[in-house]
DNA sequence: AATGAATGAGTCTTCATTCAT
DNA sequence: AATGAATGAAGACTCATTCAT
């Protein structure tokens, strides 16, 4: 019999890269990276611990193709027309695409606020963390200053703060958080 | 030298408890509870592995212990004079003994949320935690009816997690994040 | 195409074999037997893991073979016209081609004598070793006890080491060791 | 009960330390490095995998002391009265002092010729290695320079590599190798 | 003839915990 | 009260080998 052809081949690879990397997403979400072995991993995937090696390099590696790849869709979202002239619609937008980020991809959010609090593990982000951190920043101070506000930058910083706030509570407790309430209520502090 | 009384033994105790859970505290902080060893707890306390069991059943104990002892301070500030009639000083009052501990018990804090995104590990203290909430929840709620707030359930939660998101980015930034400004404006938000 | 005849399908196997054979020698000679893993080969080989396992059962028979192989060069060299009358010119034409199979298959000397060392591995070639030992001593004893030499036993395996220590040393410093100076010296001591 | 005395311990210590040394040269020597597991060691020395590395950071490190002992030794033969002036008697106290080491130390050998034939692990020896063979060479360089000797640096390689020759033909035949009569024929060679 | 995804036993290593002293 | 040697289960990772295609 001959071998798969390549393209078979490559969809084998990527279906089990992604089985990998959800239950790793999960996994790492719920337990945190530091406890969850590869071993639960593979059993949750029903894969062996050798398979994950084939196609991530560590256990880290792993962990940074999860978070970076997350990261792809929140730096999409620091689009502005005109960074000078932000207007409020694009930061309402900008929320709500956040919003519908933290509803649907509610275990990366958990992951990501789990990582921040393992110094060790963080670092190896810090430098897309930061990039998006600045990006937001930008934005934000952009568009108080035009406005006027006296201190745009303890402003914005207070913005971001108040949005994670409210991510966090609600991954803390999805049932009844009043998520859609709480984005007025951020809204109306603009 | 003559043997110790019992109450300077028992001052000895103390005194070793207090170290280690001073140095555990403070490496469950840096490190993560699962990153940190019992052998780094030891060392850095300058006593031995097996000492620390004498004290302490397990590494887990350790950190529920830490975790309650801290607790209490956060429950001790729930104190209002009439739970019918909260008064707009007595949550700035809470708000403030809030930013006091953040200041000082910045550990504490960075180890309590760490631990948010560990479930297994903070089931553990899921009872505490509840308490905890609830109490701070009933001051916020009978604040907000009183004064006729459309939905004061939504709004007590969003001002919880508006105050848990600045202490998150106080924690991840110290050096820099406003804090005191942002309490101003989250005083503000009342 | 029209299929390959089954001459040409030989000639495709006996071209892999020698592929494989010749980097897998390569490979141990430089890492050692145990370092030298089966991917690594394949890699190298540019061929699939799999394919190697059509051509050899497994890792040890590869090794097998590659030692046994070269030992064929070796017994083909210890031929004399008379077992009962060695000639001197005789015992220096089996240096020199000794020499020259050192120069050459320098991998193989390095892979052989690595192997020596380790005698799991070893055991495997006990009886071929043996058979060139005992013959390469045969001839030196008989050439020394023709001469009249006190311990002809004695000269011989003396003999012998002198031979492998130069080959020793030219191995692990091709680039410096004095070798056609050392195989003067060696005939000197005929 | 009081815990035992700093020096009751060290003698503990030093004696597990000396068992897992010993047990570990035997198996490199015998087994070769790479094919020797720390569970290996650890089941002959009847102790825990785990406690081996109570007193030695990893295997490399346990393979790295084992060599860096027994060099000590070897570098310590190297003393002659004057560097300039180099007399018959002191090589050939070299070479017996060789000689009885290689008949105490015979694992050692063993383990060390094992490893000059794994370049990865050589690697981590070779500086010393190479102080050890510069001081060899500047002896013998001497010796034969001040006799007038035409290459008394191929001399000196050639002398060195002949010792070792009959050192890896000892240990490959410890029972019936003419040690000492090839420490005559190579006394004589000088 | 040829592929490489997949496995699982085995590797080195760490660490919470126990226990004799 | 105090020590640290000792254990063993578990962790991340490797690799020879198999097998469906």
């Amino acid at each position: 019999m001959s071998p798969r052809t390549p393209s078979q081949l490559e969809v084998i690879r990527q279906q089990k890269i992604r089985l990998i990397y959800d239950v790793a997403l999960e996994l790492f979400a719920t337990h945190g990276y530091a406890s969850t072995s590869v071993s639960m991993i593979a059993r949750r995937a029903g894969i062996s611990k050798g398979l994950m090696y084939n196609y991530f390099e560590s256990k880290e590696e792993l962990l940074r193709r999860i978070v970076m790849g997350g990261f792809q869709q929140f730096l999409g979202l620091l689009k502005v027309e005109n960074e000078r002239n932000v207007k409020k619609e694009e930061i309402i937008n900008f929320i709500d695409e956040n919003i519908r980020l933290l509803k649907r991809d509610y275990n990366y959010y958990k992951m990501y606020f789990s990582l921040t609090f393992q110094p060790e593990v963080f670092n190896l982000l810090k430098e897309e963390v930061m990039q998006y951190f600045m990006g937001v920043m930008n934005i934000l101070v952009s568009y108080y200053a035009k406005r006027g506000v006296p201190s745009p930058l303890v402003k914005a910083r207070f913005l971001f703060a108040v949005f994670d706030g409210i991510a966090v509570h609600y991954i803390s407790d999805v049932e009844s958080f009043p998520l859609d309430e709480s984005r007025d209520l951020l809204i109306e502090l603009l």
